[in-house]
DNA sequence: CCAGTCGCTATTTTT
DNA sequence: TAGCGACTGG
């Protein structure tokens, strides 16, 4: 309603092409064919195939923007043609700085940005980064001059893992039990204090119950033992870096010098203190008041020729704000154009990913949400199919649904890689996962469990932390006894004890151990033979070889050494067979640091020191040890180095958050039932279904051709099965603009799970395979027949006397094999003896001979 | 000191 | 159902 209506550009532009995709759109980002001027671009090229919409954002430069951008309307081709469009225009790359939430955001832009410029020097200093990594930056930067409570310039950052560690400790320490005091919970609200700005004091001010009082005193107890490892957490990253902008002028001025153009990506998952964070920059003297463009005096930096600073261009989507249980807050972009009275709005309503069956149906669907700046989402694209709703019997029927669906698909020439099947939570993928299995059809789960977060990954990464930084705490009470090495639980007991009782670090204690407590004279040995390993490496005794400038491959090396001579790799060799592929990680490791340290360049790095004065020029050969911190700050805030990507050929699978930002040809939603989307949570917290719904519009907005989505009447969660409802967002879906088809089974012939179906099929009747369900819902889940040959991986039949290869048990021979619903076989192990295996859940593969 | 077993709990997870 | 923490016996 207070949005402004778009102008007409200030230049002629070509006809778009509004049935280009974003991954089409990527094509024509690159650089420009015609010859560059030597102070800049040619804009003709810049602005080419931008929308009029799209057109007006790159060319709005000065003061407060907000980009309300759709889902598909070519938000990131906005941002990085501004950011060329910008340069073209005169600014200096290094006063630019786009900020995006994840590393590969960033990467992405980056990448784009430098196709608009080509080659050359036009882009250097351009600051493409994410929240986090720049907070880190400039915290040890300016560790010395903020004067930073407790922490000093080399302090090290702490994962979730690490800070799970730290809550576990504090409520030990506090004698709290963890049946009261879930961890996970304690965390999440010490975390949520921290996005809202509060630190311990405040949040003890606003606790009055029990409960609060305790949390503050945890709160308390584990930033103590985060700052006496010199250490912050991701938290901490964003709140420290808020009070450093707010309480140093100094600071503030530095950076607002440098970044006089300020953009943000996503900005409806902004907290709050990335929006102080943000107003801090942008001009706010306090974070808070509004920031107005028009009152803000002239900046004082001396090589702006009295350009006014404050210009903050954010874009994002309330829409698609999933992350408010993260501490996002979406009143952030609802309520940007009051923090900023002076902002002009552009909408980006135009989508050009989806087709217009799916577009009207996802539109339909978000105008249920009251939270929201109503915009219209439209498209120029075909009609395209209507999205399939099909309510199926069980979650196997669901996974045969799919896979079938899937495969038919294909067949109109889609690639595997084409296909995504979403869910609300992890655990639905199984069934799926097995499904496709059975079909052979290639899928790759885009997990958790990413590369870093592995547990040999921790174990040596955490060797390389103690010895970066021997405050770090965490990282040394998971390696002293890792591998096994004699010193228990009941020695580091004593040894943690004596920390307490001489206020020294664990690591000191543990040196003084020997003399000052009477240990067995085996445990005595250990841990001097610890403590002589960790000196070797650090070079204690050796002069100081890490704070000597570092030699090309030395940090692969250092990496490597402390592989071995820690003991891990013999520890994960000695395994055997079962934990090969850890050893691989680690060889991977090694890999990754020397490929840091290859490229290794603080000078060329976007996000890194640049110079915060334009004229300061960092030359510097980096120390081991400088480039060991560094190697560790790169692993702890890149954690996805190996997460999403979809091009791998396969079928990808994951759950609607991981799902924001991309796009297939085909989708699949499943689980749409009350309860599980919506999730169970809403019933407590009526305020969350707004998000719960965006979380759908999310996903049937990835969609580009093709959609289904299915709801089960019953499903099995946690081994019990449960009769479902479904749920309310398929009612909010346009009849005249989907298909909704019944297969959930009442009154159905029975079926045969072999004959593929389509969604929109009837089922075939099979004789003497009576109903299952009666009518009345009552659960019969008895005796479901099955046909289906048990198959190894590959859909290879298996049979009794077959040789099989098992992930974990090695080589071994079917014994007997039982039939029903989940068919059991009896197999003798090579290695292990005999185990009954159910083949349904067994990643079995067939071994010739 | 370690490995196996029991019982409890249970979304989502950009950094 | 499964993953984790606490407990127990060798």
């Amino acid at each position: 309603m207070d949005m402004d209506v778009a102008q007409i550009p200030m230049h002629p532009l070509p006809p778009h092409h509004p049935d280009t995709s974003e991954a089409q759109q990527a094509f024509d980002d690159l650089p420009p064919m015609k010859t560059q001027t030597p102070g800049g671009l040619d804009v003709h090229d810049i602005l080419a195939g931008l929308t009029q919409p799209q057109a007006e954002a790159v060319q709005h430069t000065e003061g407060p923007l907000l980009v309300l951008a759709g889902p598909g309307s070519g938000k990131t081709r906005v941002i990085t043609r501004r950011m060329a469009y910008l340069i073209s225009c005169g600014i200096p790359a290094w006063q630019i700085m786009a900020l995006t939430f994840t590393n590969k955001a960033a990467a992405e832009m980056r990448e784009r940005v430098v196709h608009l410029l080509g080659p050359g020097v036009v882009g250097r200093g351009l600051t493409v980064t994410t929240f986090h990594a720049l907070c880190a930056r400039l915290l040890r930067k300016f560790a010395e001059i903020a004067k930073l409570p407790g922490l000093t310039a080399t302090f090290a950052i702490y994962d979730s893992d690490d800070q799970m560690a730290l809550v576990k400790k504090a409520l030990e320490e506090l004698n709290l039990s963890t049946q009261n005091f879930p961890p996970r919970s304690v965390l999440s609200q010490i975390s949520n204090a921290k996005n809202e700005l509060l630190g311990p004091e405040e949040f003890a001010t606003q606790a009055f119950d029990f409960q609060g009082r305790q949390i503050a005193k945890v709160y308390t107890a584990y930033q103590r033992s985060l700052r006496a490892a010199n250490a912050v957490d991701f938290d901490d990253l964003l709140l420290l870096t808020a009070q450093m902008l707010r309480t140093s002028p100094e600071v503030r001025e530095s950076c607002r010098r440098r970044w006089q153009y300020l953009m943000i990506d996503e900005y409806q998952d902004t907290n709050r203190a990335q929006f102080r964070i943000a107003s801090l920059l942008a001009g706010s003297d306090d974070g808070v008041a509004p920031v107005d463009h028009a009152a803000v005096p002239i900046s004082r930096g001396g090589n702006s020729g009295g350009r006014k600073t404050r210009n903050i261009c954010v874009v994002g989507d309330p829409d698609q704000s999933i992350y408010g249980w993260r501490g996002a807050d979406i009143e952030n972009i609802l309520q940007f154009e009051k923090h900023f009275p002076s902002a002009k709005v552009i909408a980006l309503g135009e989508n050009f990913r989806s087709t217009k069956h799916i577009i009207a149906a996802a539109d339909a669907l978000i105008r249920n949400n009251v939270k929201r700046k109503a915009k219209d989402l439209f498209t120029s694209n075909a009609q395209g199919a209507k999205p399939e709703i099909v309510i199926c019997r069980d979650e196997h029927h669901e996974a045969r649904l799919v896979v079938d669906w899937i495969k038919e698909i294909r067949s109109d020439g889609l690639a595997w890689k084409d296909f995504a099947v979403f869910y609300r939570t992890n655990a639905l993928s199984r069934v799926v996962e097995e499904a496709l299995r059975n079909d052979g059809i290639p899928y790759a789960i885009a997990r958790g469990t990413a590369f870093y977060q592995r547990e040999e990954i921790k174990h040596a990464v955490a060797y390389l932390r103690v010895v970066a930084n021997p405050a770090d705490e965490v990282s040394l009470l998971r390696i002293v006894n890792t591998p096994a090495r004699g010193i228990g639980d009941t020695t580091l007991e004593r040894v943690k004890q004596l920390a307490i009782e001489r206020d020294t670090r664990v690591m000191d204690a543990l040196r003084a151990a020997g003399d000052a407590l009477k240990l067995a004279p085996r445990t005595g040995q250990s841990i001097s033979k610890f403590v002589a390993m960790l000196d070797d490496w650090t070079g204690i005794h050796a002069e100081g070889m890490l704070r000597a400038p570092a030699a090309d491959g030395s940090l692969a090396e250092l990496v490597e050494r402390i592989i071995r001579e820690s003991g891990l790799e013999e520890m994960y060799r000695a395994a055997g067979e079962t934990e090969a592929e850890r050893l691989d990680n680690l060889a991977e490791l090694v890999s990754s640091a020397r490929e840091f340290e290859e490229n290794y360049d603080p000078a060329s790095d976007p996000a890194g020191d640049a110079p915060l004065n334009p004229d300061e020029i960092p030359v510097h050969e980096p120390s081991l040890l400088e480039l060991l911190r560094g190697y560790l700050e790169r692993i702890t805030l890149v954690s996805d180095a190996d997460s999403v990507d979809p091009d791998q050929g396969a079928v990808t699978l994951m759950t609607l958050h991981a799902a924001k930002g991309l796009e297939f040809q085909g989708v699949a939603m499943i689980g749409l039932e009350e309860n599980l989307l919506p999730h169970a949570r809403v019933q407590e917290n009526p305020s969350e279904l707004e998000e719960e719904r965006r979380l759908c519009f999310v996903g049937v907005t990835r969609a580009m051709k093709r959609l289904l989505i299915t709801s089960s009447r019953y499903r099995t969660i946690r081994g019990i099965t449960e009769r479902t409802m479904e749920s309310r967002f398929l009612h909010e879906l346009p009849k005249q603009h989907v298909t909704m088809s019944d297969q959930g089974g009442f009154s159905e012939p029975g079926w045969d799970d072999d004959a593929p179906r389509r969604p929109t099929s009837r089922l075939a009747s099979a004789p003497g395979d009576g109903p299952r369900f009666v009518p009345d819902g009552a659960q019969v889940r008895s005796g479901r027949p099955v046909i289906n040959a048990p198959k190894d991986i590959r859909g290879t039949p298996l049979s009794v006397g077959m040789l099989v290869r098992h992930p974990q048990f090695g080589l071994g021979r079917i014994g007997n094999i039982s039939s029903g619903a989940d068919a059991r076989a009896q197999i003798q192990f090579r290695d292990v003896g005999t185990k009954t295996i159910v083949l349904a859940y067994a990643r079995l593969e067939r071994v010739e001979g």
